[in-house]
DNA sequence: AAAAAAT
């Protein structure tokens, strides 16, 4: 047992702390202010008018903002800004015949304690004027070195120039090799800097010139190939270049109770709150100094508190789906101006039942159609429901495909162990005790249920752990997220909802207590670990209620040069000539197939747009890897056959 | 079969 006894105890307090035990219920604080209440004076970053209206800037709405000391003597540290400063109340209406905001003082613009810069940009006269430095914002966002917690995981560079990367479609733009002027705005660049992003990861060097080109995107691409990036860096850079884009004329109207709505510019929809959370932050540290405005909106948090921040700016709103219908329907938020449509993890988001919501928020409301917009679709797969949608909602798409993160780097080290179901708890004691201190540990399982009862059974072990799952409230959801983080709880028991997406530095081990019957869930999950360079291990406890997964889980090590134990052989074995054949409704994929539909562009075989394979990987040509072209999935639509329940079989 | 997501 490496793991000290001072640590369980704090983390049984936090533990306690996070269920409201000990009545020290504060209110509650979504994630993307923590840090901003934390530094207490520090203002958040979606302070401001932020409202994008060119109109507003040149009567006065924004001071410009040269340097700090300008700043400074502009009296305070919203002194840019004549529309929320409480020393110069303007009588003048806003935008959109909305009533005077005079005297109306948001409350953080009122506590902001000591004078500094906001580090809030603003768009004046037609020009882009970048806001003053404000250390303790960029300490925030960017990181502090030392606070392993707050630093970004970064992207193990090296390790992704091996990925495969291939772009098909017409005009295929060159891709980029470095982060650089052009295609990027010099404000972004330095934002880039600040993050400590040297090298385009491959997703970036294609998407990059393909939105700065104006096309649209489908990319099949995993979390961790740095695509928030690859979507933020070019819209925040064509946001910064060009400027806000005045929101459609509304129909004036009297009266001092009509509800504020927020007009943004460039729309990203992703399937949970985390998710949505963590792009958030990552819009926030590109969008540093700009004048774009990023905000935020997702369920299990108070709306009120989200409807604020959306009032004092809403360019760049990262949403997921559900409450983003809600606040349409309060009118609250228009998607009348959205410039840039963003999907992100799409088949999620359909596995997840998120079609029609999305649907609707695509087609039924007031967003721009799709030759208005750029639009682009992340997806891991491709299977026929997300073809469907990127019919729907694509125009003359470029295609996108990169090969996988996690499973390909060697710097996971994934073992499997034959574990009965019985013996779960005790193996897994047993491998946590063997844990080296100071590593975060994640443990998946497959149902709600078991994440409460193995967390509890942890923690009655005096082992620090949480956990995290659908049935938990938001705020648990978060607190358990932040103690992990943080290294006040380095044991988090998850369900799916952490599978995919989330960035948590420092996570050493993953285990699969329950294998996921998908392999790219088995892919997803474990690359949670062995991020930013570092190593990492999995370990799935196996047996024969897995079987479902076998085959793809060989084909995955193999494919990663994993040790493949003895028995794991026998078990493919058997259960490829000793049971039932299990069809694999993919067409016949042999070994190589990538399951789930694959990733290739499936216009390529029938379709009329073939254009020029661009592929970023010298060696292989295209076909290398990817599913094999799969019969069902043509664009006429005819077949049925569909992925997954081609065979029937549950031995 | 389970999980996730608006209240």
């Amino acid at each position: 047992m490496t793991n000290g006894i001072v640590n369980v105890n704090a983390s049984l307090e936090t533990q306690f702390a996070s269920l409201g035990i000990n009545g020290t219920n504060s209110a509650y604080v979504p994630p993307h202010l923590r840090n901003a209440q934390r530094a207490a004076s520090s203002p958040s970053p979606t302070n401001g008018s932020g409202w994008n209206d060119p109109r507003a800037s040149p009567r006065g709405g924004f001071e410009p903002l040269r340097g700090s000391h300008t700043d400074k003597s502009r009296g305070g540290a919203f002194g840019h800004n004549a529309f929320s400063s409480p020393r110069e109340p303007v009588s003048t209406n806003d935008w959109a015949g909305r009533p005077s905001t005079n005297g109306w003082t948001p409350r953080e613009h009122r506590t902001d304690g000591p004078r500094e810069s906001s580090g809030l940009g603003a768009w004046r006269n037609g020009a882009h004027v970048v806001g003053p430095r404000n250390p303790r914002l960029e300490t925030e966002l960017f990181g502090d070195l030392t606070d392993p917690s707050k630093q970004h995981t970064g992207i193990n560079f090296e390790k992704y120039d091996d990925i495969p990367v291939e772009a098909t479609g017409a005009g295929v733009p060159e891709p980029v090799n470095a982060f650089a002027n052009p295609p990027l705005d010099p404000v972004l660049l330095e934002n880039i800097t600040f993050a400590h992003y040297t090298t385009p990861t491959p997703v970036q060097k294609y998407s990059i010139p393909i939105v700065a080109a104006n096309r649209d995107l489908m990319a099949c691409a995993q979390t961790g190939s740095g695509k928030t990036g690859g979507f933020l860096f070019p819209i925040l850079s064509a946001a910064f270049t060009s400027g806000p884009r005045a929101p459609p004329a509304e129909t004036p109207h009297m009266g001092y109770s009509r509800p504020r709505k927020a007009y943004p510019t460039t729309l990203i929809l992703a399937p949970t709150r985390e998710l949505v959370s963590q792009i958030h932050e990552e819009a926030r540290k590109f969008a540093y100094r700009s004048w774009v405005r990023p905000a935020v909106v997702y369920g299990g948090a108070d709306i009120n508190q989200q409807l604020r921040l959306i009032d004092r700016g809403c360019d760049l709103l990262s949403a997921t789906p559900g409450r983003l219908v809600d606040l349409i329907e309060r009118g609250r938020i228009s998607l009348a101006n959205i410039r840039y449509l963003v999907l992100d993890e799409a088949d999620r988001m359909l596995d997840m039942g998120f079609e029609p919501q999305i649907r609707r928020i695509v087609q039924g409301e007031d967003m721009p159609g799709v030759q208005d917009r750029q639009t682009l679709m992340f997806s891991a797969t491709f299977p026929r429901d997300i073809q469907m949608l990127a019919r729907d909602f694509l125009k003359d798409y470029i295609f996108l495909s990169v090969g996988r993160v996690g499973s390909t780097s060697e710097n996971i080290t994934q073992k499997i162990e034959y574990v009965e179901d019985l013996d779960k708890r005790s193996v897994l004691l047993d491998l946590l005790a063997s844990e080296a201190a100071g590593g975060l540990t994640l443990v998946f399982v497959e149902t709600k249920r078991m994440a409460d009862m193995l967390s509890e059974f942890l923690m009655a072990n005096n082992l620090p752990a949480t956990s995290i799952h659908g049935d938990r409230s938001q705020r648990e959801r978060e607190m358990a997220l932040q103690t992990f983080r943080t290294g006040r709880t380095p044991i988090l028991v998850a369900t799916a909802v952490a599978a995919r997406g989330l960035d948590i530095p420092n996570v050493t081990h993953v285990i699969n207590y329950d294998l996921p019957s998908d392999i790219d869930d088995y892919v997803h999950r474990i690359g949670r670990t062995g991020r930013a360079g570092n190593t990492g291990v999995s370990t799935a406890f196996f047996n024969r209620g897995n079987k479902n997964i076998v085959r793809d889980l060989m084909e995955l090590l193999r494919e990663a040069n994993q040790e493949i134990p003895q028995w794991l052989d026998a078990v493919v074995h058997e259960t490829t000539f000793g049971g039932s054949f299990r069809g694999r409704g993919r067409g016949g994929a042999g070994a190589g197939g990538r399951g789930r539909g694959g990733n290739r562009d499936y216009r390529q075989s029938s379709g009329p747009h073939g254009g020029g394979a661009h592929s970023a990987y010298g060696g292989r040509g295209g076909s290398n890897y990817g599913g094999p072209a799969y019969g069902g999935y043509g664009v006429g639509g005819g077949g049925t056959n569909s992925y997954g329940n081609g065979g029937s079989s549950w031995w």
